[in-house]
DNA sequence: TCTGGGGTCCTAGGACCC
DNA sequence: TCTGGGGTCCTAGGACCC
């Protein structure tokens, strides 16, 4: 454990919602979700004014519009969200070169790496105000929570402490008074289950956590588990700030608005996953030895199955044949709620395998693997951006009946009017 | 009308090898 | 003549995170 707090960690606030808000003036202020729109979605992020009604991450939909109906429901702006997360990692990089980010919203920073810099506590604080200060600049008035403390594990618990839009740090020495009276369940990786567990034994407190012996953790959680809560437990945390990991998986999956029990149906799915899956290997550079077919069950319960190849490849008609005979061994007839393709045991060079199966079919399935994805057809999801030819720039407020209805308004022009058209309005166009 | 999608890490058992 | 002891790889499942 180091002296300073030097180890940063970094969270914006509500940033899907937020990016939202910034960019729709007419949702400022008011209860906005971004989530799965369909039937089977879930909260991905709710607006503080949303949280106000009990609306909360991993909630699902339904259950969102029955506590906030007057919110703004959202599908999510990838683009955007990416955008904006890179002009915030962009900033962080101009801290210190060890940047590692967690998500699209999160990240830590070793500020001990950073050219020469006093790492006191107030040079520390006065050095996350004025990042904050940049974000909110950089990136149209989104807000941050800066964290700051000497591991990992305090400066995330810090930057949890600062939210909303606030810095906290913990200085050093005073690690294990400050974590002792919040929850277990506030450690990461302590979820549900874990807690569930824990709560038998009688914790309830970081502080109560602590009466537990090492031996004790262990035989509850395994060695790995318990040896890790073990330690956190005493403020204890030496993991570095790592800014490149590898990559060691990638997967496509979907969960159906109605369950699907057709066997061709699937296969076609499943050759669909298979190919973007395949894109996205080539796509980083990538070659992988493990194909993995996931599918979960209408009861909700999920099984895989995988194999192994004895060579690695990034063609999509390995990897969609591999997944092909995978799900042929498993029993559809019931309805299938989600099916997943992924790969894994991924190395950065081919090596073909002498595939059995290759040599059988290899023609037509080039030719196949050589059509380019494409993209379903976008319909019209609440909160896309379009551009009308007459009216300009706008976002989806709702669609339906054939009708779909645009705000027109931007970040920069304040609250804007409301237009229905046609959903086939040849002047309406999705942006970008 | 319950419960997303993209990941990471851990465990446990069996095969296989020396 | 009761059958060691590791190590590694593979498969499957589960917990967890954002």
């Amino acid at each position: 454990m180091r002296q300073q707090a030097s180890i940063m960690h970094l969270d914006l606030d509500a940033f899907f919602a937020a990016v939202e808000q910034r960019d729709k003036p007419s949702l400022r202020g008011k209860p906005v979700i971004v989530g799965g729109i369909g039937l089977r979605g879930v909260v991905s992020t709710a607006s503080y004014e949303a949280r106000r009604f009990g609306v909360g991450s991993a909630m699902p939909m339904h259950e969102a519009r029955r506590r906030c109906p007057h919110a703004a429901f959202l599908a999510g702006r990838f683009d955007a969200y990416r955008q904006a997360s890179g002009v915030v990692m962009g900033l962080l990089a101009e801290l210190s070169p060890l940047v590692e980010p967690l998500s699209l919203d999160e990240a830590f920073v070793d500020l001990a790496a950073g050219e020469q810099r006093p790492l006191d506590d107030e040079s520390l604080r006065g050095l996350a105000a004025a990042l904050r200060a940049r974000v909110a600049e950089a990136t149209g008035g989104l807000t941050a929570s800066v964290g700051l403390g000497s591991s990992k594990f305090i400066a995330k618990v810090a930057s949890e402490l600062a939210k909303p839009d606030g810095v906290r740090l913990v200085a050093p020495g005073t690690e294990a008074e400050t974590i002792a009276d919040l929850p277990a369940r506030a450690i990461p990786g302590v979820g549900p289950a874990t807690m569930e567990r824990l709560s038998r034994l009688g914790v309830t407190t970081i502080a109560s956590l602590r009466e537990l012996s090492l031996a004790e953790l262990v035989r509850e959680l395994g060695k790995a588990g318990g040896e890790h809560l073990h330690a956190l437990a005493g403020a204890e945390d030496d993991r570095p700030v790592e800014p490149e990991r590898e990559t060691k998986s990638i997967s496509v999956e979907d969960t159906f608005e109605r369950d699907i029990a057709d066997a061709d149906v699937l296969a076609g799915i499943a050759e669909r996953h298979a190919r973007l899956v395949a894109q996205r290997l080539a796509g980083a550079g990538l070659f992988a030895r493990t194909v993995t077919v996931k599918v979960r069950w209408p009861d909700f319960s999920s099984i895989s199955r995988s194999r192994t190849l004895n060579g690695a490849t990034d063609r999509p008609e390995v990897v969609a044949r591999v997944a092909q005979s995978l799900l042929d061994g498993l029993d559809v007839g019931g309805g299938v709620r989600l099916l997943g393709v992924g790969v894994s045991g991924l190395v950065d060079v081919a090596q073909e395998p002498l595939f059995d199966l290759e040599a059988t079919a290899s023609g037509r399935v080039v030719e196949e693997a050589e059509a380019p994805v494409t993209r379903r057809p976008l319909a019209w999801l609440p909160g896309a951006d379009v551009l009308h030819d007459e009216h300009g720039p706008g976002w989806i407020w709702g669609s339906g009946l054939g009708r779909v209805t645009v705000r027109f308004e931007t970040a920069e022009t304040g609250p804007g009017p409301v237009r229905t058209f046609a959903a086939d309005d040849p002047a309406l166009h999705l942006s970008r």
